[in-house]
DNA sequence: CGAGAATTTGAAACCCATCAATGACGGTGG
DNA sequence: CCACCGTCATTGATGGGTTTCAAATTCTCG
């Protein structure tokens, strides 16, 4: 959430998702075109939370995570940003959480003050980031509902299958999803510790819904099982107990 | 979430709260002088989730619910909307929830393409809808953090102040706290169930920090130790546990 | 290869959901 | 006016899922 996903993949489809020949010429990501690329190594911090906002950011390869420290200690992941995500247009006048490399991230990056100046300029840029900061907010909400009403292993399912749509694209069975997070980033994103996320991919792995070649690297065994056990469509479809 | 706050008051005081002197002359809400009220009675429904949302709406008194069917057939509320809230800048094309009037509602509509089209003539409105998403932006994280990683005490803790400063203005110990809504709902918005909101209430009743005239009118007896058990801030300060 | 970090597994405790029943309140009709 | 009824709030008992604490194992990387 709060982050601008190439290809939004809501909880339910609610949103429709701009067909390519649809899209506006003017692309948001276009006004990057021409700005040097920025490497960012693993682990080094973006920005922190609290810094003064005055930055977008676009993403060309890598992972980030979005922290949140809680005033218990404890940390919070609010989200990961992916190749070809945006981050920044959401921020009042400071980053709300900070942003840290997971792999090395190679970024774009603009002031914001020239963003709003392009926008002023242009009726079409600007629709398109009205457009971005409702797919947020769509995304926003989703997150909540895919966490607050729901069990971990729903949680996990949910999250492998919006992982897998938003870093392939699609999802299909036998798909390799590669998680370069670590179990405790997951556990922090879905609120859970880190034992039960372990749990629940053990679990998920006994029943054959998904294999482990490596901690980081799951393959889907059982597509529409994974789909049952999210929890997101066929409500008539029970899953198998075993 | 999701609802413009006349007032936002964010979990943590990250969003500095814009004194009325500084807020532009063109309000936001301005536009919507001159139009009629309309009123709605309780427990009906102003909009459908799914409905074209082709408009946004200005509440002058009253209490909305939003409200999102799960697939599970559960229902989650995903906010309360109070006086002076702006309901519709943040769809696309459709609206995300149902909203229901809990009180009876007066309020004003206006077609979303009139916003549009009138933002697109003034820059300063337009960028009044950008900030005002941007505070639904923090309002939507802030209710994901006081949900996520937080106990049922917690959550109703952060919840009455919450509804306290929306309400009233600002807390205060003493302060008198009118919940309109059910029990349910507080339920289905906090993601737990009616009997643990009851008992986290009857909980902070026996430990004094609130009173209940009646399960609508709450009284903040002691303040310190509601902001201490929603544990938002002064965490050094431990919590009786009696 | 080796050391530290990350992941996984186990056992016990706790919190919340669930099921069940009672109590409080408001409205309606006899 | 009061008995009846439905809704909502409250309280109790129980079970299940998750957290917590602890330890073993695996992975990663210098």
């Amino acid at each position: 959430m709060y982050a601008l996903h190439a290809t939004p993949q809501p909880l339910n489809a609610r949103t429709p998702i701009l067909a390519p020949e649809l899209a506006p010429k003017l692309s948001l990501n276009a006004l990057f075109e021409g700005r040097s690329i920025e490497i960012v190594q693993p682990k080094r911090t973006l920005f922190w939370e609290g810094d003064p906002a005055s930055e977008v950011f676009e993403v060309r390869y890598g992972t980030l995570r979005l922290c949140h420290i809680l005033p218990d200690g404890r940390r919070a992941v609010v989200g990961f940003i992916f190749e070809g995500d945006v981050i920044g247009l959401s921020f009042r006048d400071k980053y709300l959480f900070t942003a840290e490399a997971v792999t090395e991230v190679g970024l774009l990056r603009m002031p914001r003050s020239r963003l709003h100046a392009m926008a002023d300029e242009m009726p079409e840029l600007r629709s398109q980031v009205l457009s971005k900061l409702r797919d947020e907010m769509c995304a926003a909400q989703d997150q909540l509902l895919a966490v607050l009403h729901r069990s971990a292993e729903q949680r996990v399912a949910t999250f492998l299958v919006s992982i897998a749509e938003r870093t392939l694209g699609a999802i299909h069975k036998g798909a390799q999803i590669h998680l370069c997070m670590s179990r405790a980033d997951i556990a922090d994103y879905l609120g859970l510790t880190v034992e039960t996320v372990c749990r629940v991919f053990t679990k998920l792995r006994t029943e054959g819904v998904i294999s482990l070649t490596s901690p980081h690297c799951v393959v889907i065994e059982k597509l529409r099982t994974l789909h049952a056990v999210a929890g997101e469509d066929e409500p008539a479809e029970a899953r198998p107990l075993h």
